[in-house]
DNA sequence: CACTTTATTGCAAGTACTTGATACAAAGAT
DNA sequence: ATCTTTGTATCAAGTACTTGCAATAAAGTG
């Protein structure tokens, strides 16, 4: 799978389009701290839907920001983890969560 | 006007629900060193259409990231400015820019 | 008076995003 | 043999997001 081609007008486009979508952000939140099976992120992504959950890994692996490891058992086994440069966002997705914990609680 | 009620799952869906978007990211970043004019930001905003920009201004005020305030001269003039809230999502955006410019030249 | 300017609005139409239901493989337990 | 388990695929359907086009106000200019 290669690299999605994306066109943007400008970094801040760039960097919005690649980590935007619905459950981008929190998928990548999740994965932070290791490996993670495809159901542990089910349970994890409360209200996301299997399909869902499937393509938006999917498109995070295409992005080079998940990578997806496979073992050949039955039941199938997958994990998934950040990729360096899924990593380098992690950072920035922890600053966000804080100015949201913070607005929510000022509700 | 009242603030958008944003149902969120946790902090990091809250937040990217708040400035997720295809275009407030970009919003915010132009409006940050200070008053922007609505026809100033459709300049700036390549490939906004009028609506779409007026639309998601729309959104970020309810929001209250943007505050918007209306001369009465004719023709009109509305200028637009970030507000406490709002600028405090500039450091985060400079972060994520600055990662996707990073990107941006790797490929 | 007709024309230009600025910031919208309304509505129809099109595209993209999400969900829901159903189905599958193949080893291990009952 | 049948049931359970895990990760995913397929297809139809529904909802949400975006765009395009036309139209408005009301002062200033020629």
């Amino acid at each position: 799978m290669t690299k999605k081609n994306i066109t943007a007008h400008c970094a801040v486009d760039y960097a919005f389009k690649r980590i935007g979508g619905k459950y981008k952000g929190r998928i990548l939140w999740v994965i932070r701290d290791g490996f993670m099976r495809y159901g542990e992120l089910k349970r994890a992504i409360v209200g996301i839907s299997p399909k869902m959950l499937t393509q938006t890994l999917r498109e995070l692996e295409a992005d080079e920001l998940v990578s997806r490891k496979v073992y050949l058992e039955v039941p199938p086994r997958v994990e998934y983890s950040l990729t360096s440069t899924g990593e380098e966002l992690i950072p920035f997705i922890k600053q966000l969560r804080s100015w949201g914990e913070k607005k929510m609680s000022q509700n």
